[in-house]
DNA sequence: GTCAAGATGGAATATTAATTCTAAATCAGA
DNA sequence: TCTGATTTAGAATTAATATTCCATCTTGAC
C-alpha cells in the first residue's frame, strides 16, 4: 500500500513524455533504448502504427514495446500510444484550418489557394517525369555530357533560370560547362566558342525564343552533339541527339519549373559520375 | 463477371478521396451524408478514432460508418481510414525528418533510383511548402514587394537558380526588380543602388556565402526592407522584416529546389495582383 | 393506402491487436 | 567459471474493434 503511493504516474502529455524518454537512456536496457530513439525520432508512427509493425521496423519483438510503455509506467501500450496519438492530432490543426479555408473560400482564398494549386501542380510534374525521363534516355543525355569537351547551356527567359542550375551543377561536378546567356546581345558571339566536339543542351518550352531556335541550329551545323529538353515535340529541338519532353503545368499562365530542374540536376549528377568513372579508368 | 470488372478501385490517396466525397452529396443516404461532413472536416479524428467513438460523436450507428466506406468501393472502414492516416502522418510535423531520411540513403545505386529518390525529394518539399510558408508570411512578404521602389534579389551559388527565377517573373508582372548577381565581382557596387525605400529578398541557404551575408546586412544598415528565404533559422536572416524556412531535400549532397523556386513563383505572382489592385486605386 | 426498395441499428460473429506469461538467453558481479 | 538477476522472444490468451447479417424502419412511387 504505501509501495503503490509512492510510484508516480504516467507522464500526462507529450512534452513531458519526450523529455523524460530523452532523460532515461541511462535508465534503458538495449531494447528499450533501440525503441526510445524510435519514439523520438518518428512518433507520428508510434501514434499509428501496431506493435508488430514498430517491432519490425525498430528490431524487436512486439512484447519489447509493452514492456516501454511499461517502463514509463503506463498500464500498456495502449495508454502510452494515446498520448501520441493526441499529439498528432495536435499538430494537425493548422492543417484542418487549411481544409476550413478551402471549402469556405474565405478571407485570403486567393493565395491559400494559389498556393494549393503551385504544390499539386509541381507534384503532378514531378510525378509525370518519371514516365518522360527513362533510364536509357538519361543514360544517352549524361553520356553525351560526359562526353563533351565543353558543354554549352541555352535557353532564354523563363528557362533561363533551369540553364543556371545545370550549368552550376554541370560544373560542380567537374564537366566542363558554358551557360550560354546572351548577356549584353552577344548570344551570336557566345556561339563561336561551339565546336563539333562540344554538347549543346537547348532548354526551350513554347513559344521558343527565336535567339535560342537560332542558336541550337547553329550548334548542330556546327556538328555539336545536342540535347534538348523542351515542352512540346516540335522541330527543331526533336532533331536533337537526344531530346526530352517534360510537362510542366501552369496555373494562372505562370508555369513551374518543378521537373525541369529536377531533370537537369539529375543529368547533371549522372554526368558528372560518368565523367568520374572514365578518369578512374 | 462482367459488373465486377467495372467497378472501379478505391481513391488511392487522400486528395482524390476527399475529392470524390465532396462531390459524392446527391448520392449519399441522411446518415452516410453526415459521416462526409464529419470526414471533410476532422478527418485527423476519421484517422485516429474507433467506428464506435466516431459514431457517437456523429450520432450515427458504428456499421453505418462501414456502410460510408463501402460505398467508396473500400472493403471496409480499415482501408478507409488507413487513407486518412497516411495523410495524418504525412502532414505531421515530423516530416521534415523524412526530407532529412530520404538524404541519408545516398550512393545513387541507379539512374532509375536516382530519379526516383529527387521525384520523392520534391514532391516531400513541397507538400513541406504548405507548413513552412502560410497565408499570412506569404501576404506579408507579397505586401513588401509590391510596396518596394525597387525589388533587389540577392543570392549566390546554388540559389542564384531562384534568384533568376524570382526576378523574371516579378518583372513580367510589372513589378521593378533588379537580380543582384555580382557579375564581375561586382556585388558591392551593385548594392549601391539599394535604397532606404527598396526591398531586398536574400535567397541563401547553410552554409550562406560569405558576400550574401555582407550584401544582406548592408541592406539593412541602409534602411531598406528585407525578406529572406533560408533553410535554417540563423541570423542574420531571421532579422528580416519576413522571412521563410523552406526544407529542401538532397540527395548525394545535391540539393534540389522545387519548393524554393515554387514560392518564389507564388511570392511574384501575389506581389503583381497587390500592384494591379493598387495601380487600380 | 400499399408495396417494394433502400436505409438503419444493433446483436452476433470475425478479425486484429494488445497483453500476459514463461522458458530461455544474456548480463554482471563475485 | 558460476550464480543470481535481468532481459528477451514468442506462444497463448485476452481484449478491443471491425464487420456481417438481418429484422425493422423509412421513403417514395403508384
Amino acid at each position: 500500500m504505501e509501495n503503490e503511493k509512492e510510484i508516480s504516474a504516467p507522464a500526462a502529455d507529450f512534452a513531458a513524455l519526450r523529455e523524460e524518454i530523452a532523460t532515461s537512456y541511462n535508465d534503458l536496457s538495449n531494447r528499450l533504448e533501440l525503441i526510445a530513439d524510435f519514439a523520438l525520432r518518428d512518433p507520428s508512427s508510434f501514434a499509428l502504427r501496431t506493435t508488430a509493425e514498430l517491432g519490425e521496423d525498430i528490431g524487436v519483438a512486439p512484447s519489447a514495446i509493452i514492456r516501454f510503455a511499461k517502463h514509463f509506467r503506463f498500464s500498456g501500450f495502449s495508454e502510452m500510444q494515446a498520448i501520441f496519438r493526441a499529439e498528432l492530432q495536435a499538430s494537425s490543426s493548422s492543417y484542418q484550418d487549411r481544409i476550413k479555408n478551402l471549402e469556405k473560400h474565405g478571407a485570403a482564398c486567393g493565395t491559400s489557394e494559389m498556393t494549393e494549386r503551385f504544390v499539386d501542380a509541381g507534384i503532378a510534374s514531378l510525378r509525370e517525369l518519371q514516365h518522360s525521363a527513362p533510364v536509357e534516355k538519361i543514360e544517352k543525355a549524361a553520356q553525351l555530357l560526359a562526353d563533351a569537351r565543353i558543354v554549352h547551356v541555352l535557353a532564354q527567359k523563363r528557362t533561363f533560370t533551369a540553364a543556371t542550375y545545370l550549368t552550376y551543377n554541370l560544373s560542380r561536378l567537374d564537366v566542363p560547362a558554358n551557360l550560354l546567356d546572351g548577356a549584353g546581345g552577344t548570344l551570336e558571339q557566345q556561339m563561336t566558342l561551339v565546336g563539333p566536339e562540344d554538347t549543346v543542351v537547348a532548354i526551350s518550352f513554347n513559344p521558343s525564343a527565336e535567339e535560342t531556335i537560332t542558336a541550337f541550329e547553329r550548334a548542330r551545323a556546327t556538328g555539336a552533339r545536342t540535347i534538348a529538353i523542351t515542352d512540346l515535340a516540335r522541330a527543331p529541338f526533336t532533331n536533337a541527339d537526344s531530346w526530352f519532353q517534360i510537362s510542366e503545368a501552369s496555373v494562372d499562365g505562370f508555369r513551374s519549373l518543378n521537373a525541369t530542374i529536377s531533370l537537369a540536376l539529375i543529368l547533371a549528377i549522372r554526368a558528372g559520375t560518368i565523367c568520374a568513372e572514365n578518369t578512374q579508368n
